[in-house]
DNA sequence: ACCTGAACACCGTTCAAGT
DNA sequence: ACCTGAACACCGTTCAAGT
């Protein structure tokens, strides 16, 4: 019901309006209930009108994604390439954090937006502005990969949801057939939330994995790394 | 028209007909051209008569998944667990450099399927079969992430495709305001594809940083690395 | 046992029209 | 300038029926 009550005058739509309405959509009900209608109903309006402030879905993701990643701090100005990057890239992390949806719309995306490319170019400076070559640079930004923004990949999906009483059932026959992932999830694990994946300390293994990079990458810098043959 | 012509009797459908007409439609078409109608005609056959070898399409992507993880070579006996995780991602990697589809859909699914279990089974078999402890293969995983299926996220999104006319003044745009951009893209590669993120060696780039992650593990290894304050 | 046809409840988006 | 209504060409999936 897009008909507002007679005389109840609402606000009227604009580009940021979108966008905002469309990220409290997406982190409330999920990516997948992001549709035009749905997002269109929550305005209070017909779908079309959507399509006067947004080119069409892709631009709306985009949208998003920039919303987003503008949350992300400014670089801290007079820190070492180290610190800097990482502190940076914790703070992405923080601003992924709150949007459950947005490392998956980031990385599909088709092409780059402004505010993506602007964290991009202050990324490479940063390792530039430390002494990095070109090459080494590149190299680089490939390794650090998605974790750039803060999140890696979910190692196992989601634990399936089964109730208590077949759980130890799964058990069993999980125990059997993949020993080491038990083993793992056992000892990974004393919040016993799920058999596989569930109750990791995400933060802190991000946050090795992130540090055995910048200390890879440290280590390839100090000893002068130059791309092999070339 | 599903109809077939009279007396040409088409093969029966069964599951294994079904996903590889699936990976085959996906492979040629793309993955979001892989609709349940769509592959119902590739086979000649009504949308709901896939419906009988596959529960819904859930299913059916788990099971093109399966398909290629299934393309992945089995561990090699007797080697140390460097180059044999070294091999097994490499192999992971040309199984699924062949389905350009796979990596997404791999991180889509949101509850694992055996072959997946496998896999990561067999994988962590082998850090413990190192000497690894179980917290460190755990930390280990997480790092390796997606670099454990043989792909990386992509940097940049795929490169827009504009025509050349145009190409020169987005050129000269990008070159003052995402100046650190443009030098990495113009040094990374010779191959003149795109302004961003093409013409980058893909091969060398995924070694460059897997091998960046398993020497930072042997070292952590070697050194006897524990849970901080376990 | 396997396949079909029609229908349901959704999508994103175009077009021509309203105010 | 901004919003609407109806329509188009799609989705995945259910149900009841055919052979």
């Amino acid at each position: 019901m897009p008909q507002q009550a007679a005389g109840a005058r609402r606000a009227p739509l604009n580009r940021e309006r979108v966008l905002r309405a469309a990220v409290a959509l997406a982190d409330r009900a999920g990516i997948d209930a992001l549709s035009m209608r749905n997002l269109a109903q929550e305005l209070d309006v017909v779908p079309m009108a959507l399509y006067k402030h947004v080119a069409n879905k892709e631009e709306l993701l985009d949208g998003m994604v920039d919303t987003v990643v503008g949350e992300i701090e400014p670089p801290t100005a007079g820190a070492d390439w180290k610190s800097a990057i990482r502190r940076r890239v914790l703070s992405a992390r923080r601003a992924l954090l709150g949007h459950p949806w947005a490392s998956r719309v980031i990385e599909s995306r088709t092409s780059p937006t402004p505010a993506v490319l602007d964290y991009l170019n202050s990324i490479i400076g940063t390792f530039r502005a430390g002494g990095f070559s070109v090459d080494l640079t590149h190299q680089v930004m490939h390794a650090l990969g998605s974790r750039m923004w803060g999140f890696t990949q979910e190692l196992f999906p989601a634990a399936p949801s089964v109730d208590p009483q077949a759980q130890a059932a799964t058990f069993a026959a999980m125990a059997a057939r993949y020993p080491h992932i038990l083993e793992m999830a056992m000892a990974g694990s004393h919040r016993d939330e799920s058999i596989v994946g569930g109750g990791c300390d995400d933060q802190a293994e991000f946050e090795f994995a992130l540090d055995l990079l910048l200390d890879g990458f440290e280590r390839l810098h100090r000893q002068g790394w130059t791309l092999p043959r070339a």
